[in-house]
DNA sequence: TTAAATTAGGACCAAAGGGTCCGAAATGAT
DNA sequence: ATCATTTCGGACCCTTTGGTCCTAATTTAA
């Protein structure tokens, strides 16, 4: 899907992160989402890691948005998890490509990119959230 | 780099190899290309199977195009190395996410993948190989 | 101060991508 | 026929990604 699946984890969990005030609960989220609980774990970790989250360990703990929402971009959580030039690399495998030494495939290409990256740095967690997909999804009454 | 590395090699080697006549060895095809011979062999085995190569065994054999040049899409060979729906996921990870289940990126990430669609459909190997970097890489003189 | 709750972090496992190697089958030339 | 050459196909290896599990550290509350 483009991105790797834990950026996709990454965005519907922060979508349904609060901003102030209260933590979230890893397992609550999991729950929530049906997604894997110590899988998401392990993202979240990163992310605080990363700044984009603040953890609070213990009782009344959890995770929650270190800043505004409309302050973090959907991009700032790509690079975070999947490294700074997870957009950079040449689509024919050459390992060196830009501008001065393109691949035949350089300029539509960069086309390309560049209106991805205009959409995921103007996109914004406060979008997605308004967005949100909260309908608590009528998916079969699960137990456990 | 979004798509495989696989796809990479293929789209460099595809450029270079013959329309019709004469094969190419996949031998020579990655010395001049630099690519791991064994891997690219791997590969063009693939793309022989899926019908965008004909091959011939023994000697004065090797691979060729099986049509012309602007009859092969970049389209075709990212779906016959990854699958027909190697642009189908969901950028948020959702299982389901279609215009009636939309994920709240859902539209921003359609006009992405359309004119990365558009792109790759209307880029040929024949476009590839007019924008061709044969210039022999000068990079040291390779032994072996 | 003790117990419960929760993240932090590492070990570990399975599947997929990238890559190598080797034997078998086919084919052209001698 | 035989031999050299080349693809075909499978077995195998390593690294990354997706995923689980266990223990340690931290914090709140009783």
């Amino acid at each position: 899907m483009i991105f790797n699946l834990a950026t996709g984890y990454a965005l519907q969990a922060l979508a349904g992160l609060p901003e102030s005030g209260e933590y979230a609960l890893t397992r609550d989220l999991a729950e929530r989402l049906e997604l894997p609980s110590p899988y998401l774990a392990k993202i979240l970790q990163n992310l605080a890691r990363a700044g984009i989250l603040e953890s609070s360990r213990g009782p009344k703990g959890g995770y929650r948005l270190a800043r505004k929402a409309d302050q973090i971009s959907v991009e700032k959580i790509l690079f975070a998890l999947e490294g700074e030039d997870a957009l950079n690399g040449c689509v024919m495998g050459f390992p060196v490509c830009d501008a001065s030494h393109p691949c035949p495939m350089h300029d539509a290409w960069t086309a390309v990119k560049t209106q991805m990256e205009a959409s995921i740095i103007s996109t914004t967690l406060a979008d997605l959230r308004r967005a949100a997909v909260f309908k608590s999804k009528p998916k079969s009454a699960r137990k456990r």
